[in-house]
DNA sequence: TTGGGCGCTTGACATTTATCAAGCCAATGG
DNA sequence: CCATTGGCTTGATAAATGTCAAGCGCCCAA
């Protein structure tokens, strides 16, 4: 499984935004250590309180960050390519916060933490990006933060279906990219209160079949949902 | 209330983690724009949506960081010094996602976002710096996400109690130092339920009178509250 | 000094959300 | 092919949390 990395992959990884203006000799250093890996499904590729060992970087697939509690579990981010994740602890050095797995098969890119930190040291283009990414991922930290102390479960679940519309391109039909039950945790409630979830929606225009998603009527659940970008937009 | 920055408030300000190595040129440059203001109680310093123009340095006092949507409003998180706050919209030049107000009479820097950027990219140590104080803020973040999702309204409260003992040096009694209301809030539950929380914490030797909290069984509500360093310590 | 406002608490009640149990259905593997 | 599994849904019920209304006590300003 693992796979040292040869040169043909280091155009794909240039394109990452985190890499694109690091000079030439840094960013051969960074990839001198380096694995690409492609896991099948449901494979933990990070566990929450581990030391942080290499920045993740998601080539293709899909990854979820997870966390436990007392016997708890709850999905707290899914990420996809072309992302890193779990920079902060890279950073810091520091223990894990959240675990992570595969849900599809996916390719990612491991680079040692410490050539991260060192190159960090070197780089002045990689030290920007890396504390745009940083500043990224806390932003959109604060905006889930929000999400889930300002609305119902309800309004999350309206919000959280007019940001996947956005996500394809604005088109009234599209399918759901989660199984039913992470969606559910990722939105904080049960799968059961999730079921119960979108048939509230359908006074919205709301439609469901299966993982299908058929918005009728978006005005009517804009009016509901309120979209805000400084919540829903993962941009700004 | 704008009182341009003397040279005796200098030695205070390199105290602050984030400047404490930075070049005197660079530091300099950085408090040339800069003011100190002292505030008093209840003032909104910073709004949620505006533009990032300065960066927030809070030396004495206290800061509530909040949020609002939909005529509802929640408390994000309590400032304290030594300490910035909402780095992330100065590094992106974004907009804020939080607005910010005194608790108390507080005495706060404000540096130019401008130059906190272009002091970024001229001095090493300062970019260090910026990106381990993010860091730690996105993982302030994280962990408040975990807390907020993995646990009942009694036992953040539970946890939010065992942080306090542990910032009072572990002593059995101590005061909140925040009002109940605002306490509600940033737990994410109503002033009702927080009431209704205490009674329910009695059984596990809390008692409360006013803001006076005693923690008589200490061991009792440990086991209660299971408190994980990867959730409630928050220098890791 | 006193009246009003505000923070806090309490009780009654409503709403939201979770839990438990059962059943359906599609996918999977023998 | 059938049996099993797991995801999803539904109904009944329970638990957690919020809302509304009232009252207490403290502080502060008229």
């Amino acid at each position: 499984m693992h796979i040292g990395l040869s040169e043909s992959d280091y155009p794909e990884i240039r394109n990452v935004a985190l890499f694109s203006e690091v000079a030439d000799e840094q960013f051969r250093r960074l990839l001198r250590g380096a694995y690409v890996q492609n896991f099948p499904p449901m494979i933990e590729l990070v566990t929450e309180g581990d030391q942080s060992d290499f920045l993740h970087i998601i080539v293709s697939g899909s990854v979820e960050l997870y966390s436990s509690w007392n016997n708890r579990e709850t999905s707290i981010a899914t990420i996809r390519p072309i992302s890193t994740f779990i920079l902060a602890a890279t950073v810091k050095d520091a223990q894990y916060l959240m675990s992570a797995r595969t849900l599809e098969k996916s390719r990612i890119i491991l680079i040692p933490s410490q050539d991260v930190r060192a190159v960090f040291d070197e780089d002045y283009h990689f030290a920007r990006a890396i504390v745009t990414e940083l500043a990224r991922c806390y932003r959109s930290s604060v905006k889930s933060h929000k999400n889930l102390k300002l609305r119902t479960s309800l309004e999350r679940l309206a919000n959280y279906l007019l940001r996947q519309q956005t996500y394809h391109n604005g088109s009234s039909d599209f399918d759901l990219d989660l199984e039913k039950k992470r969606l559910a945790s990722l939105l904080g409630m049960t799968p059961e209160n999730l079921s119960r979830a979108f048939k509230g929606l359908q006074a919205y225009g709301v439609l469901v079949n299966g993982n299908r998603i058929s918005i009728t009527n978006p005005d009517d659940l804009i009016g509901f949902a309120k979209p805000d970008p400084l919540i829903d937009d993962f941009n700004t």
